[in-house]
DNA sequence: TGATCCATGTCAGCGACGTGTCAGCTTCGG
DNA sequence: CCGAAGCTGACACGTCGCTGACATGGATCA
């Protein structure tokens, strides 16, 4: 992994790029504002580390301006001012940790950690099927890349449908997983639903397999 | 947003929880490990402030027998103790900040909205939706810039709409988190607070979703 | 202590939406 | 070419959610 490290001391720099590069990380070192600017709105890091106390450009307004530009890499800021005053800026300002000088190396390896580890947790699985992709987390299928807007009963066919694309889902199943299920129906409830989607996500979206039940294609037809 | 207060010390709570309140949070206090276990594996919490120095359980055995039960609300840990090795053993433990005592208060909210915000995949304390945005340290709501006056329970609304703007948010999780958790109701209290809400906030603020819940959409529609 | 205000819950009425039913039509397979 | 499986549009009905008006109750202030 790729980090970032904006120190202007070369003794401390030169130590904490050890420690890192002694745990496996690729250390990048800065040691003014707006060379540290630059490279972090353009360049994909893993982690940021800090230091508040820069010549050329507050360190502060740097962490606003990327989150400002919509950078969302996990920041660990550095300082010597510890201040709750200072801390309390820098944490608002969008850093996602804050360590004193003096510091422990064995911390901010720690704190390191800590702020990549959470940063990675936030994967949204997002499931595709043709022109179709359902996002199970916001509850949203799209078309095309436009929203659709699904009852719920129909929420519950798309999600099944497309847990399940590329494979035939017999009726029953469906029934099951759409209904919550005590009774059989005799009806043709659940054809009238899969007609009321179709319209919704366009001809092609559900194929029928007469007299086994329904598929969606993974890739268009 | 409903925080778990574990914390022994009757006065040092009871100022926490004044402060988290008149800050807009639902708080729930709890005074022992055995107490906080069950709470915080059973129930869900946007944060929990865990101060390590309990009678009947050891605060990081706590800590790690919830992240092992897969639970991942984030933690903020308070502790007398604040060595650097206890500092890497609570945050390697699972911990997302450490706070030493003694602390402002100022600092503590800062962290906490620090370490929410971070849980939640947010890089600023600025939400920003459409035309709405919400400015968590400020309590501060506006709409095309101009502020907007909340009642407490509104702001709770809205606030939990914020933070998962683009996601349909149920009535129940609504419920706890804008009410405490106590009798469900049969009520359409909820109802008509969404109401008073899209009064202030203008129509097309808060999105229905029959069947669902409700939405705050990102981008104005 | 009483008057007033603001926050919040309750209720009733209503309009809109979701869903089942049914009849008739189309399509598919043998 | 026939029958069954599946599709479609129309309609009916119940429920969900919205609204405005009113009730309650706690805080504040004279």
């Amino acid at each position: 992994m790729r980090v970032l490290l904006v120190e202007d001391d070369r003794r401390i720099a030169a130590d904490i790029a050890k420690a890192l590069e002694a745990s496996g990380y690729l250390v990048e070192r800065v040691s003014n504002g707006e060379e540290a600017w630059f490279r972090g709105d353009t360049e994909d890091y893993g982690a940021v580390i800090l230091d508040l106390g820069l010549p050329g450009m507050d360190g502060l307004a740097l962490l606003k301006r990327w989150r400002a530009n919509g950078r969302r890499m996990p920041i660990l800021i550095l300082t010597a001012r510890a201040s709750w005053a200072e801390r309390v800026d820098g944490i608002d300002a969008g850093a996602d940790d804050y360590l004193p000088k003096p510091f422990r190396m064995e911390e901010l390896l720690a704190r390191l950690r800590s702020i990549v580890r959470r940063s990675s947790g936030h994967a949204s699985s997002v499931i595709t099927a043709g022109e179709i992709t359902l996002d199970e987390r916001r509850m949203k299928v799209t078309v095309h890349g436009v929203p659709i807007a699904l009852s719920p009963l129909e929420y519950r066919l798309v999600t099944h449908l497309m847990r399940h694309r590329g494979r035939v889902v017999s009726q029953h199943e469906l029934d099951e997983n759409v209904y919550g299920h005590g009774e059989e129906h005799d009806s043709n409830a659940l054809e009238v639903l899969v007609g009321r989607v179709r319209k919704k996500l366009g001809p092609g979206a559900i194929e029928t397999r007469r007299g086994f039940g329904y598929m969606m294609p993974e890739a268009p037809a």
